[in-house]
Parts: structure tokens; sequence; C-alpha cells
DNA sequence: AACGATACGGAGAGTCTCTCCGTTTGGCAA
DNA sequence: TTGCCAAACGGAGAGACTCTCCGTATCGTT
């Protein structure tokens, strides 16, 4: 790649970052490209989709989701308390910015979306999560990472919507986990 | 309201609803009042904004949810199995259009909302199956009827977005209704 | 220094939302 | 019936956003 290419791709992306963080992922790209001193042109040129362009600013969320999974893991208390521990962390991951919870989560099991793999970062996680409950034994022996994934992604995606606090978020999560927990 | 008023009124309403089907809840308000015969001005005037429309072109579909629910309590079965098809027949009513659960869930508790009358329908669908279950005594005595929208909402987002067939959307739905209903 | 490949950028077309305002129409009162 | 005017119409067009095309500028190599 050429240097002034690769300076203006860098320049975009951060712009970028800044401006979701700001406006939410709706944002719009005319706006960034502005802002970034370039052209519309350049800007389209290196992210033909706005999805290529989340999936760019995306790069670093990457290494935060790995982190905030092994600190989930290493909580104290039971595993329901591990669940909802990893509930909590897993929504606020998604939910960084408005919209996220919808783009990340409508993203799953899409082949051909090129935030692919940011899904599959998200839907390990929750597989590492599944594993260390199904190794205590206290699991539903039927329920898989993406399902994990879809059912917590959908409460993000309607907190998100309905820029629901915390607190009641809290709730639909006890509901989930459990339902994801053997009967005991 | 003048007869030609009301004519027009009743028009762009049926003509919504057709164009809606067609093309979910984001097409394009202008094609609407085109496909009408009516100047965009005149949509505008009756409808300031898009969810308006939709709560008009919603009136019919209220009975429908009522009606609904009565059928998904008169079924035989234990209560999972009520509640399982209950889950069903929501996730079905609010999909009607591509985009709806979305639209719907994320309305709930919003007061200035457009269509929050169809929320409440649903809301209170979704109180009866809760009635029924707690005169059962097997309903987790801290769910309620928002929370319980919101999570079946939340699935049939989660559906809606990532185009899942309904043998995908089971399994979900059964970790809900086990999160539900008490442990036994 | 010259040249070809690469990248730029901005004008502008296409789409959608929404408004303003000159024109038309419905319904009532004389 | 006629005339009036409030009510309603409708479409031109402004504004916002997406995305493309192509003449121009820049890079890096020979």
């Amino acid at each position: 790649m050429r240097a002034d290419a690769q300076r203006n791709y860098d320049r975009i992306v951060e712009t970028a970052r800044e401006v979701f963080r700001e406006k939410g992922y709706d944002a719009p790209l005319d706006e960034i490209a502005k802002k970034a001193d370039v052209g519309p042109g350049t800007l389209y040129r290196h992210f033909p989709s706005r999805d290529d362009l989340i999936d760019a600013v995306m790069k670093a969320w990457v290494d935060s989701v790995t982190e905030a999974t092994d600190k989930a893991l290493a909580r104290e208390g039971g595993p329901r308390e591990l669940l909802l521990g990893w509930f909590e962390t897993y929504v606020g991951l998604i939910s960084a910015h408005k919209g996220g919870p919808a783009k990340l989560t409508g993203a799953i099991g899409d082949k051909d979306s090129p935030i692919r793999s940011k899904c599959q970062v998200l839907v390990s996680s929750n597989r590492r999560v599944l594993d260390r409950l199904q190794a205590d034994g206290v699991l539903r022996p039927d329920v898989d990472e993406v399902q994990l994934s879809r059912l917590v992604g959908g409460v993000a995606t309607v907190a998100d919507q309905s820029d629901l606090p915390t607190a009641a978020v809290r709730p639909l999560l006890e509901v989930l986990a459990d339902g994801v927990l053997v009967r005991s």
C-alpha cells in the first residue's frame, strides 16, 4: 500500500472511531470523510460498506473482549454469579456504541458479513464460558454458544433500543441465567 | 373530517399496509404516497411521522393479538407447553413485518411513542399469560409482563435481523421458558 | 528526471424525508 | 343555487445521506 494511502486509511479509522462513539454506528459517512480531511471517494474506496469501516474500527476492541472474558471467568462465586457476571460484561462489551448490539448480534451466523470475525470472537468467548460451566456439570446439555450469544444479544439489543438502565437489564439476564443452568 | 380527507386517509393506510408487507417498515413513505395517488404533503399531514402511519396500519392487527392470546391460553398441556406455545404465537405476531420486532419491542415503556397503544396490547397479553401461570403457582415471583415482553421481543428481534428459521428460534424460547418457570 | 501505476477528491446523480405555499375542493349559509 | 372560505390538496424543492465517476495529483521506481 502506498504511503499516502496508508496515512488516509489510518486517519479515516481513527476519525470514525470518534464519530461512532459520539453519534453511534448510524453516523453519516460523509461527515467522517470530511472530518478526516479526505473526499468521500477515498473513504468509499477503502471501505466499500459501512460494515467494513466498523470492522476496522473494532480491531482494537477484539482484544478487550478476550481480556474481559478472562476476568469474568476468574471471578469468585457460584456458577450463577459467574454466568450473571459474564452476561453483564458481555452486554457492556457489545453496547459500547448505540446500535452495536443489533449490528453484532444480527451478523452472527452471516458468513458474508464484514464484521464476521468480530462475531466469531464474541461467540467463542461465550463458548469459553459454557465450557467452564459444562465442566462443573451445571449446564443444560442442549445450549450452545451461538444460542447463548443470540439470547444475551437479544436482551442487549432491546436494552439499547429502549435506553434501559443497567438495573432494568439485570432481571432479564437473571431469567436467561436460570434458563441456561440445569434445574437443581 | 372532510370527506375527501377521509378518503385519502383511508387510501393511504390501505396502501401502506400493502407496501409495508412487501418491503417492511422501512419502505419509503413517498412511494406509499405515490401508490395511493396523493402528494407527499398529504401523507405527512395525516401522519407526521412514520410511526404514526404504522400505528394506523396496525389498528386491525390489535384484534388478532387478543384473539391469538385467547387461543394460546385455551391450549391443552402443561405450563411449559402453554408458555412455549404462547411465545411462538407472540413471536409470530410481532414478526409479521420485517423490522416489526425491533420497532414494537423498542417502544415498550416509551410514553411518547405513537405506537404506544400497540405495545400496551402486547404487554397486557403477556400479563394475561402470566396471570394464568401464576394461578397455577408455576411462575417465578419476580417476573413481570414488561420483562417478559422484552425477553421474547429480544429473541424475535434477533431472529428477524438474522432471518432465523422457526426451528432455530424454538430452543431460544425454551431457555426463556425454563428461566421464567419455577424450579421444580 | 521521467513515467506509469496508484490514489486522491469533489462534483453530482440517485434516494429519501419533510415543508411550504399557491391552488383546489367540500360543505355550509344565504 | 350560488358564493364563500376554511380545509385539504399536491408537488416543487430544500436538505441530508449514500455512493460513483473521472480528471488530477502523487508516489515510488527505473
